[in-house]
DNA sequence: ATTATTCTACGATTTTTTTCGTATAATTGA
DNA sequence: TCAATTATACGAAAAAAATCGTAGAATAAT
């Protein structure tokens, strides 16, 4: 079973999700840009993702090059649930109109949701 | 400016937003049903959010009444922000979809998410 | 070839969050 | 009335999370 992320891995993960892998000076410095810790800070956090199965890492050369180990689906989809319930009361509905309304979402957005909903009642 | 509560602290401010009002015992009753600490922990956890401006209460007898002093959906809005950025690269979309994915809402609730979209574009 | 830079590892400290024990006062009930 | 129960306050400890410094090895630059 995987362990939820805490709040600093999870900014980890963010960043590497979409870029697929990085090493731990690619990573510092995109944290730089919105927080101001050092590098060892962040060395040390991956190294414990690292240990915890979070990440995966290549170690054929001395600069390392991590991977993430977990899905970002699942993750987030644990995450999500988890959030809902303790700050939504258990209400997608809620928490999801609470979005929309902060997301400035375009009109494309908007359609693809609408397609979403039609494609959930038609599942139901 | 307001702190974002913690983990626990949101356990007990969902408990007591639907309600209102409450004393710790109560508080403590609900949470036990889900976790498994003492009644002093309660206590002193509704103390420190007291004087971190969290909840307000009544001191008149010597059963104390706790009340939210923080508003749901503006605390929700900002824990939310913070989510949808760390955990959802920023995409509020995302989250909407992975949201009703698992929420499995009824029609009604389609219905009223439709709405809010048609209201959303057309305020655009 | 030397010096400077860049890495990892390791251990430790600091900070934050959560939990609990004990003392004391008020209330309840036998 | 006197013992048992139920509150709060307070301090402290335990647990979890985040941060940093230093040492030593590899690489790069001069």
């Amino acid at each position: 079973m995987q362990a939820k992320p805490t709040e600093s891995e999870l900014e980890i993960l963010s960043i590497l999700w979409p870029i697929k892998k990085a090493t731990v000076r690619e990573i510092h410095e995109k944290l730089a840009e919105s927080k101001d810790t050092g590098y060892t800070t962040t060395l040390k956090q991956m190294q414990i993702m690292h240990a915890k199965g979070l990440l995966k890492r290549d170690e054929q050369n001395r600069t390392h090059i991590y991977f993430p180990a977990v899905d970002e689906q699942v993750t987030q989809k644990s995450l999500l649930s988890n959030f809902v319930s303790t700050a939504f009361g258990g209400s997608a509905k809620n928490l999801v109109m609470q979005a929309l309304g902060q997301g400035n979402p375009s009109k494309e957005e908007l359609d693809e949701i609408r397609a979403f909903l039609d494609q959930l009642e038609k599942e139901q």
